[in-house]
DNA sequence: ATCCAGCTGAGAATGATACTCATTCAATTC
DNA sequence: GAATTGAATGAGTATCATTCTCAGCTGGAT
């Protein structure tokens, strides 16, 4: 019997303390509205035409407070390449490490997991990144048959 | 009950079809010497003093090579920078969004996890990178009286 | 001895991200 | 309304890990 409640690594909520400002409102937005993954780059660029337009500096800057604040995730690709996603959207992701190809997984094998709040170590909790690496189905193919 | 048994997220064999070569052992021995996480530059200065020197290209491209074969992992630090360790050390790290200060977890929470086959699509798992991002107990509580 | 294929490494190129600092903006006070 | 002030901005630059290039090397096969 656990002395202590352990802690979902889903629960964890947003510090919203401070209400955000409008260019990380756009942001998320973005993000949201995307429906996958971003780079930084990619939002500089799809805010270029709009009114919201800013520098790629303030992107990276707002990008950085976003992840702080728990409301945005990002990954690295093994190309170096950050992507960043609202926490809210919790997908995760299978990528190969011969051709880089990348698959999402439709469900996240989190969800039921629990840390021990002694494994916390007075940490709190904004999100997690779980991803998995293997060699896609094509590339086993290539590398049998060279 | 599962149609098709679930596949452990830990029982990625590593692919085993050659031997290493002398260079990849070296770099694994230090990997696994070390007990803790190298960076590429890491390794490349670990060994300019021994007989087993290489060049930074050399240790990037033997590293890749280990991945692609399961036997290295690699996370990338928010600093961009990506650190190795050994598939099978399998730890897993709690990091701070605001300081950086990165904590290990000593147990993964991922022993008991299992993928559905149908979610894989044919990809041959070798490694899984499980990274929880929070805020730690000395930033809360700078962020609490600034 | 010659050939060849793959390996190596020094240096340059790349590219994402962080930094600098002069300028702009917004809120507040005279 | 004008002045003040501190924070936010962004164009350009710097940084730095990683990757690329390519000429030379190595070691096995002929």
């Amino acid at each position: 019997m656990a002395s202590e409640a352990a802690v979902s690594v889903m629960n964890a909520s947003p510090l919203n303390a401070s209400p955000l400002n409008a260019r990380q409102s756009h942001l998320l937005d973005q993000l949201q509205a995307a429906g996958h993954e971003l780079s930084g780059q990619d939002l500089h660029a799809r805010l270029r035409s709009t009114p919201h337009c800013m520098g790629l500096a303030t992107v990276y800057r707002h990008l950085r407070q976003l992840q702080q604040r728990g409301l945005v995730r990002c990954r690295h690709l093994p190309s170096g390449e950050a992507l960043y996603a609202p926490t809210e959207r919790d997908e995760h992701h299978l990528t190969c490490v011969d051709c880089g190809r990348t698959l999402p997984l439709r469900a996240c094998p989190m969800h039921d997991v629990h840390l021990q709040p002694q494994q916390l170590d007075g940490f709190r909790l904004l999100f997690h990144t779980l991803e998995f690496f293997g060699i896609c189905a094509s590339c086993q193919e290539r590398q049998d048959v060279p």
